[in-house]
RNA sequence: GGCGCGUUGGUCAAGCGGUUAAGACACGGCCCUUUCACGGCUGUAACAUGGGUUCGAUUCCCGUACGCGUCACCA
């Protein structure tokens, strides 16, 4: 069975570059029917934000990325969040000295320090590494601190294999004898990822390629072990453009990056997946670029998986954006837009037919909110407005006469809905033997004082109602006068 | 700097030795139209570079350039 898992740290905010790892390591493990697991790696009790975990946990459910395994919904493998795993660390950490793959490191911080003043790149030089039985003993029973280190081999190649970037080898003397176990006690990523994907059957190790060149080190460690090396797919990273069209990983500065930022700019939870699920694999012949989480389980594949860094893209996020708007249900699209009206809609405005004529026009939510203002209130405009060489407008004298005409009539309607009155005002057009657009686009101008507006002239007129059109006919012949 | 990885239009990308090198976003034009939007049609635009291998390279190999990643008691 496929296992994979999503492991962040509870550090912030949930980054989208993180989301799309979710949603891959997801989607591998239920394309065939896997588990997914959430475990939290909260090993670094300095950078621990509080909340953050709420925040990772929140946003999957708000996706659909359900897992089996995790906080709070248990496992047979739990617990699920590394603090609460620290003793089984230390344990393995102890059994892999026994097996002289670690050691034991009393080094200072000040002596580590000196050391990288002397050579920058250097890396730690091995001091301890070859202590005796009794000296590390005696330091121990001294109560020094120490760490416990990862013992490279000194020559040779360590090879592996990644799903997504091929056979990566790296010359075993390029690594580190990196720390396992810190001296707080707890482990680092380095280490404790490795115990726990192995103690919890992951099968499918999934993450962001800046762990290529030191995945050698964790397959040294499933090697010493004599556990099976779990499959490898490392995800291309994603970019961000900035202003001046530099490229760079994905960050702050190129806007919102988090999850929460984008569903509260109006962003659609759907929208965003469908759309990062995209950036960085491709659906095999599929003409269509439109997934749910369902379609994308039954579509995703490995070997759709791009090698190269892609650039997110706002402007294509906010087309996919505006297309899930456009097809939602009126009913649908009310609900998710009130957060986003910022003041009380009159009564006089018919609410349900304005937000349909909006719903099509704007691409994502946020954008609800100045749209929507002049229907509520009648923006100030010249009337110079009126003048249209399209519609052969040049002067104001058939517009007055075209408002006057069209005043008498809507006085005298009784039903205000978009059929009844294009049915009521056409007669005008006939009348003065003018276009039909002539004819609208002098009455869409009185009642809105825009030139471009979601839905015609008695579009708007419908959603203001009878009072209010006329009143606003009222001020464009006064304006005229 | 060492090591690793990457490089198809502005962006996402298909392609996996022989193609008129798809498609999507963005951009331009046209149509539709009661303005705008939607929709339909259409146009501009790409294989980083130099060597090989081959009858034939965007595709395979090597070098170069550029970009990114990594070298923490962070993950």
């Amino acid at each position: 069975m496929t296992v994979t898992r999503f492991a962040p740290s509870p550090t912030g905010y949930m980054h989208i570059g993180n989301l799309r790892t979710a949603l891959y390591s997801y989607l591998i493990s239920k394309h065939d029917g896997g588990k997914f697991i959430l475990r939290i790696e909260d090993t670094d009790r300095e950078r621990l934000v509080e909340g953050a975990t709420d925040v990772i946990k929140s946003t999957l459910a708000i996706t659909g990325l359900k897992y089996d395994e995790g906080p709070d919904v248990g496992g047979e493998h739990g617990p699920y969040v590394q603090s609460e795993r620290k003793e089984i660390y230390m344990e393995y950490a102890k059994k892999l000295v026994d097996l002289g793959y670690a050691y034991y490191c009393f080094c200072t911080k000040e002596r580590l320090e000196a050391l990288h003043e002397e050579d920058a790149v250097g890396g730690y030089d091995r001091h301890c590494r070859n202590l005796t039985k009794e000296e590390v003993e005696a330091n121990l029973k001294a109560g020094l601190p120490f760490v416990i280190r990862q013992k490279m081999p000194l020559e040779g190649v360590t090879s592996y294999h990644d799903e997504v970037f091929g056979d990566i080898s790296m010359n075993n003397e390029e690594l580190q004898d990196q720390i396992l176990m810190k001296a707080d006690g707890y482990p680092t990523y380095n280490f404790c990822h490795v115990v726990d994907d192995y103690l919890m059957g992951v099968t499918h190790v999934v993450r962001g390629s800046e762990y290529l060149t030191s995945t050698p080190k964790y397959v040294l460690l499933y090697d010493a072990f004599g556990w099976e090396r779990p499959t490898y797919v490392h995800l291309p990273l994603l970019m961000g453009k900035d202003a001046e069209g530099n490229i760079s990983k994905l960050s702050k500065r190129h806007g919102a990056v988090s999850f929460q930022d984008l569903v509260a700019d109006g962003y659609l939870p759907e929208a965003v997946l469908n759309y990062i699920a995209l950036l960085g694999w491709c659906p095999k012949n599929s003409e269509t670029e439109f997934f749910t989480l369902p379609e994308l389980e039954a579509a995703f594949t490995i070997d759709g998986v791009s090698k190269s860094p892609s650039v997110f893209d706002f402007e294509k996020l906010l087309w996919f954006n505006g297309e899930y708007i456009h097809k939602m249900t009126d009913e649908d699209f009310s609900k998710a837009v009130e957060k986003f009206i910022k003041v009380e809609i009159p009564a006089n405005i018919n609410r349900q037919k304005m937000l349909s004529l909006l719903k099509t026009r704007i691409s994502k939510l946020s954008e609800i909110d100045e749209k929507k203002d002049f229907f509520i209130t009648l923006p100030e405009y010249e009337k110079e407005l009126f003048l249209n060489k399209k519609n052969k407008i040049a002067d104001f004298e058939i517009v007055k006469t075209v408002l006057g005409e069209a005043k008498e009539i809507l006085e005298g309607v009784e039903s205000f809905d978009n059929d009844t009155l294009f049915a009521a005002l056409m007669p005008i057009a006939e009348k003065l033997a003018i276009k039909t657009g002539t004819l609208m686009w002098c009455v869409r101008i009185a009642v809105s004082g825009m030139s471009a507006t979601p839905g015609g002239a008695t579009e708007i007129m419908e959603v203001i109602g009878k009072d209010e059109s006329l009143k606003r006919i009222d001020k464009a012949l006064a304006k005229l006068a």
